[in-house]
DNA sequence: GCGCGTCATTTTACATGTCAATTAATTGGC
DNA sequence: GCCAATTAATTGACATGTAAAATGACGCGC
């Protein structure tokens, strides 16, 4: 598979070898940024994204979880969860309780501390969602949830 | 409207405050699927993703490269290359000389194993990011690609 | 009511990412 | 020339992610 010179000046001046890859480099580099700028406010506030996702799922729930259910919810693997935890507990913005009627399961509840975190969070956590895609229109953000949402479907298979 | 997917996928009971937030989401986790995938790829040749990078970038290159050189085309931090090229430098994927004209910089060189090793991951790699937007027609790809790079333009500000 | 497989969680080992501080070498101002 | 600021790279402390194995508890089938 020789390849001319021409097509390697080509090459040089777009990095990209084929619109497949340039549009999953460009889905993992956007990525990155937004969850560098998320990290940044998160920071401010001493927790970190995961520990923040795990706060907003524990609301979302409206009451204690077990472990496995929050880790059911993220995209990351089971044993991250429990350093996760062990964080947010000293920093008491969860408490861990253990079932009684299944001693193998670990309930996770938010505390007080912790939902006022949350709710200082939530306009800031809106506002920037809305600014990471400031540029879009609504049609185009709802086309881009869309074409995620289409390519996505290779993963349920 | 119907309920989206990624709210089904993640099990949640409360849809989405906005399209904003729901399209940054969908594109946090389809960023994540995928990486975790080529994760996976990378792994059968032991190799991680940022190893996988640093390779492709020297042999994009051409020449050694200072370490400088290689963090400024990746997302991440200078600090955390020195442990990167530690572990390709033990694999032997690459080599570090020092400069002898400026004796703080060191360059970094792919070895022929490197360069083999990558050979042989240039068509999975290709096929993977074909396969990962395989749900797409060719026009939703380079949408999808539009999108993003728009959405983008909001961190070149 | 016992044993074995399953389940929820944790532990361990390792790669990575961030930030802050350090080391080593160079450069620039005087 | 000399000292201070700058630069390249590294180190250390911490949070996270992955895989694989260990722990402890349940529960079904006989």
């Amino acid at each position: 598979m020789a390849e001319g010179r021409l097509q390697r000046e080509l090459n040089r001046r777009n990095p990209f070898e084929t619109p497949e890859q340039e549009a999953v480099l460009n889905l993992l580099r956007t990525g990155d940024l937004i969850l560098n700028r998320f990290g940044r406010l998160f920071g401010e506030h001493n927790i970190t994204d995961s520990q923040y996702n795990v706060l907003k799922i524990l609301r979302d729930e409206g009451q204690p979880m077990p472990s496995l259910g929050i880790a059911g919810r993220m995209v990351q693997v089971v044993p991250a969860i429990t350093g996760l935890i062990d964080r947010l507990e000293a920093k008491e913005l969860v408490v861990r309780r253990r079932c009684v009627q299944d001693r193998r399961v670990v309930y996770v509840e938010i505390t007080p501390l912790g939902t006022k975190l949350l709710a200082e969070l939530d306009q800031p956590v809106l506002a920037l969602h809305k600014q990471m895609v400031g540029k879009l229109s609504q049609p185009e953000v709802k086309q881009l949830s869309r074409l995620l949402e289409k390519a996505r479907e290779v993963f349920s298979q």
